[in-house]
DNA sequence: CCTTATCCTTGCATTTTTGCAAAATGATCC
DNA sequence: GGATCATTTTGCAAAAATGCAAGGATAAGG
């Protein structure tokens, strides 16, 4: 059995494709496919459902996912301490988020990071548009679809969920919606309908709400609405410990799931990019993990 | 960088010379040459020290190791989850060891393998001699010296300590020798001198000694010789918390070093032995380093 | 319902890796 | 002190892996 079969398992695990492994591996598809086929040949399993939509793990794969990053990890180590590069990194990173990933999570997972390098200068660039990292807008981007272009490498960050919710304070006053159709007379707290910047984030239409009295570019200016008592808003799930306020809404009709897509340039390798992309992905994981379990659905 | 060059990495470091690897991982001595002179290019370092006498780990190999030994372990745990391997094992194994080992150590690492493997025979094979793998005497065989034989893989297991001791009682009637030339007129405990089956095992020559009044072909014979009172004798230091009547003597001029190596038939691959020979190496390196650390010098 | 786009797969030329045999290198034994 | 031994290293042919380009399959959109 060869172990770098697992490195290109575990690219393909996370890029989702072979097509978006490519940039991470530097190796044609073709070479990827082969070299999956092999590694399933010798594990005597099926690791991933294959279709022109791309590679999606099996439940044999998750689990081997698991391990397979684990050794990554050991590895990671072993070559650190080698390398040197156990030394601190430093200078700027501009990485781009949309605001609720950059308002609950990064500014925990960056502190984290920064205590560990104090030369590194973090910087969060929050818009309310998708970051343009041809335009070099940023060294990172963080975004919840994945973006097409080819010049660009994506990995699967992390899923994450999102409930509605308002304020128990709103609800003893209006009482809660019973059912989804309720919600179309309900006061919805959302985005501006003519300014959503990806079709993701259009959490409202596929509720069924067409009217929204009360809107923000802003998630974090919606869960403020909410909190005051505005109305119902769908918000992330790891934004509601730091809402104590707000109560879930039809938590069981309402199971909202998206996934943060972590994006780079594909151009020339670089080793400390590399690093903070490490960082941030296995921080990012953690705090939605931890946030989650928090919020506890 | 390519995951697969730490799998050889790894089996020229416990095997200690390519020559030896190459039973371990059916490749060619220069392959696995040119591998590891790539793994050190990609490293940045030198890992092994190349000599007509073998491969041995420079101190940054000995700390790659560590990391690679815990990703061996996370790639074994994924693939055992896969393969079915998390099976228990089961049939006769037959492992040949010198009675040290086969009384010091094996029973407790035996015990422990069998605990979670109860299907499995293990049966010890204590000879004052070396056990013969070829005539099939048995499976597996651990020895004090590395066999020469090109159709047996061998691998290193752990080094070991060895000191001088006699009991507390008999120092204290007899006194403690001062220093080595003091050893020539005591009363010595050790092997039949003209019944010694392994180099390694002279130590009382490595001494300057002479004259072996008391003699056994078993250490653990030697060891009841000594606790009864009998002299003083060169023990394994692994031996020592089991023996509470005895000291220490000369620790500082007699710093005996051996090894244990552990050998199979270099014939077809066999997972099972695989299994069996990987738990032998974890049980019985974690017991040497739990009772020398006991029996703390 | 057909078109389009996107992805995976297959066939073939090229590059890389591997194995074998011979040479070189040091330590050990007599 | 010189031959001998077991080891690593190098040169070259064969085998394997890789990249490229064309073919094929499936979902989304007009």
């Amino acid at each position: 059995m060869n172990w770098d079969d697992l490195r290109v398992f575990l690219a393909t695990a996370r890029a989702e494709s072979l097509t978006a492994a490519r940039g991470f591996l530097r190796m044609d598809p073709a070479t990827i496919a082969r070299r999956i086929a092999r590694l399933e040949e010798d594990a005597g399993a099926s690791l991933f459902l294959k279709s022109p939509q791309g590679y999606r793990l099996t439940e044999a794969g998750q689990r081997l996912l698991t391990h397979a990053e684990e050794a990554e990890a050991a590895l990671g180590r072993g070559l650190g301490v080698l390398t040197g590069a156990g030394e601190s990194l430093s200078g700027p990173i501009r990485i781009g988020a949309p605001d609720g990933c950059a308002t609950y999570l990064l500014p925990q997972v960056c502190a984290r990071i920064a205590d560990q390098h104090p030369d590194l200068d973090l910087q969060i660039l929050a818009l309310p548009r998708i970051v343009n990292l041809s335009r070099r807008e940023a060294d990172l981007a963080i975004s919840v679809s994945r973006p097409q272009t080819d010049r660009l490498l994506a990995e699967k960050l992390s899923d994450y969920r999102l409930s509605l919710a308002a304020s128990r304070d709103w609800l003893a006053i209006h009482g809660a919606p019973r059912s989804l159709p309720d919600l179309k007379g309900a006061r919805m707290i959302g985005y501006i309908p003519d300014m959503i910047f990806d079709a993701e984030l259009d959490y409202l239409s596929e509720l069924g709400v067409t009217r929204v009295p009360m809107a923000s570019t802003s998630i974090s200016v919606q869960l403020q609405m909410a909190r005051a008592g505005g109305g119902l808003a769908v918000v992330h799930d790891f934004a509601l410990p730091a809402a104590p306020e707000l109560a879930r809404v039809l938590p069981d009709a309402v199971a909202l799931t998206r996934t943060f897509w972590l994006t780079r340039h594909a151009g020339q390798r670089d080793a400390r990019l590399d690093r903070v992309t490490h960082l941030l992905r296995d921080g990012i994981r953690a705090e939605i993990a931890r946030l989650e379990a928090l919020s506890c659905r």
